[in-house]
DNA sequence: CTTGCGATTCTA
DNA sequence: AGAATCGCAAGG
């Protein structure tokens, strides 16, 4: 297993969002370490894309660490409940990120379950195993994340992302990113990627 | 499997 | 006011 070095963040969105799937990602929540494989992402690219936060510049205290080096994490709520995570990519000044939407539990998926439904795996339903962490909500409900971990530096010891090493067996499927319809043009764009299925 | 709708609070 | 969502219920 190898650790995603600054430089791996540091390249073009499109690219990053494409090579982070089927990554694994590590958060150590409570001395616990949560890990899954990545599944679906997206891909925000900054001031010239409807879409992203940093449209047209936009530069507020919520934006803020988008603004700055790559490989940090950008967390903000989204319809008042749920948390989303994002990877900070590009060179500084270039504020863009890749929006994780969906994972798969790989280790400790029993905490996972504990932090998002407080029960154990067994005793959910066929339809809350199907949608345990296929969202930004759902993923970051499972890990425990909330805005408090805005800021993390994914080449910390606590949050990273790795490289297994296996080998890609699986195609890249393309699609249009979800629930920006007010975006215009940038709505159709197929900035939308995942894995499986 | 898909659709429709209410919940809830930060952000600017 | 509007948002990079979710869970549940109902219908095909």
């Amino acid at each position: 297993m190898k650790k995603l070095d600054r430089r791996f963040y540091q390249r073009d969105t499109l690219v990053v969002a494409q090579e982070l799937l089927g990554k694994y990602m590590v958060y150590n929540h409570n001395g616990v370490d949560l890990v899954v494989k990545i599944t679906d992402v997206e891909a925000y690219t900054g001031i010239h894309d409807k879409a992203c936060h940093t449209y047209g510049g936009k530069r507020t205290p919520r934006t803020e660490v988008m603004w700055g080096e790559a490989g940090y994490a950008y967390i903000y709520l989204i319809y008042g409940m749920y948390a989303c995570l994002n990877v900070v990519t590009e060179e500084a000044g270039n504020p863009c990120a890749v929006l994780i939407r969906g994972a798969v539990p790989v280790k400790n998926r029993e905490q996972m379950c504990l932090n998002r439904y407080q029960k154990s795996y067994d005793t959910l339903t066929n339809y809350q195993k199907k949608n345990f962490s296929n969202g930004p909500g759902k993923l970051c409900l499972a890990l425990g994340l909330t805005k408090e971990q805005n800021g993390m530096d994914f080449l910390s010891d606590q949050f990273y992302f790795y490289d297994s090493g296996e080998e890609k067996g699986y195609a890249i499927h393309k699609a249009k990113r979800i629930n920006i319809d007010y975006a215009e043009e940038a709505a159709d764009y197929l900035w939308r990627f995942y894995i499986n299925k």
